[in-house]
DNA sequence: CTGTGCCGACCGACCAGTCGGTTTGTCATG
DNA sequence: CATGACAAACCGACTGGTCGGTCGGCACAG
């Protein structure tokens, strides 16, 4: 074993794994994939260079650990949330409302996760396109029960996830950089205005009912 | 003048700052931000690396140059689309798909707004925010008539028009990465979900008059 | 003495931006 | 109309700094 100082260092390997993918996302977090030198996570790490590398093959690829390790989180916590046996119009919309929350949570994570990446050029969007695919699976999965329980009007599931992923990238990147009410506060004007979209209208009272 | 084999080329210095911008525009957006070579642009105009750093002071100042242009347009577009007398939510509409339709239109276009400028890093940020605000304050002016109006519910006009730019965004990106109808064949459900969210609810027949 | 984990000096590709120089158009002047 | 002077437009070889990635080597455990 390796010591520092006298100290021996009885790190495993997953366990310096899990360190490097730590500061990796502090690094690339605050500097975007181009703008982050790998030096500098070494630093973080109080590993060298040749350290990372034997952990990680390129920095590219440990940049899509970082975002996998990420995106596996923000995707239970939307699932937890969208679980359960109620409508499954609500359970989206409780999804929608996990991840609204998670995301304005931490500032860091939401900007690795919307904006940061794309600094690494065109391999980046194959990456991007993955992880909101699995956000939309989610939330496409309940509308598409809403719409055959009728509690959805007649609208594509598919297309209303990516509407409403639209939306929650949009007011997250935007609140990130303007500033303001996180979206996570405005989360009940955001439902208003997404659900309404396709919540299917109350059973109106029958003219013939009303006129008895 | 100068010459290319024979044919005198008598470009004004406008002419070929178009040219530079057509180029870029190309270049840019097949490439993003990093990954484009100034040197390409150049070969694409038939101009060298001094040429073009005559007209443009850096890579970042043409990059610049080349989004401001396409949002100019873009904008107007919008902005057109929103003119007229009728009801302001059916402009806001119509906004809507305009922007749906331009971006439909020219996938590179498309990519350079929605993707590719991110891939500068950080500063390309505050560009970007500057350019969505514009559309969005477009939609977001007719909306704000259209609460005054009544014709719309009362949600936030600010956060709807945000909500609407970022499933435009979404949809966009979606539609360049994995293909299949574009936004703009789909504006009518798109519209459905979004305008369903914000209309007012149509005024029921008063039970009284029902049942005269 | 073998393998795992790690070190860190070094290499080399890359490319934005520079700069001394050339070509061409314009225009005042004799 | 020839001439020379000046500027605008353009050329392209070169530089300088930056990092990602490599590689020979070291330390320690088993």
């Amino acid at each position: 074993m390796r010591q520092i100082n006298g100290q021996p260092v009885t790190t495993t390997n997953s366990q310096t794994r899990e360190r490097i993918l730590e500061a990796a996302e502090a690094v690339f977090g605050d500097n975007g994939y181009h703008d982050a030198i790998v030096d500098a996570i070494g630093r973080r790490t109080s590993l060298s260079k040749g350290g990372l590398y034997f952990h990680f093959p390129s920095k590219e690829r440990l940049f899509f650990a970082v975002l996998d390790r990420l995106a596996d989180r923000l995707v239970s916590k939307a699932e937890e949330a969208a679980a359960g046996d109620g409508p499954a119009l609500d359970r989206a919309e409780q999804a929608l409302r996990a991840v609204l929350t998670a995301l304005s949570r931490k500032r860091r994570l939401a900007r690795l996760l919307m904006v940061q990446g794309y600094s690494m050029g065109n391999q980046f969007e194959r990456k991007r396109a993955e992880i909101f695919d699995r956000f939309a699976a989610v939330i496409e999965g309940r509308l598409r029960e809403a719409v055959l329980n009728g509690e959805m009007v007649e609208a594509d599931p598919a297309l209303t996830a990516r509407i409403w992923l639209g939306a929650v990238n949009e007011l997250v990147i935007h609140w990130l950089h303007a500033g303001g009410p996180s979206p996570a506060q405005r989360a009940d004007e955001v439902a208003v205005v997404l659900m309404g979209g396709v919540r299917a209208p109350m059973p109106v009272p029958m003219p013939a009912e009303l006129a008895r």
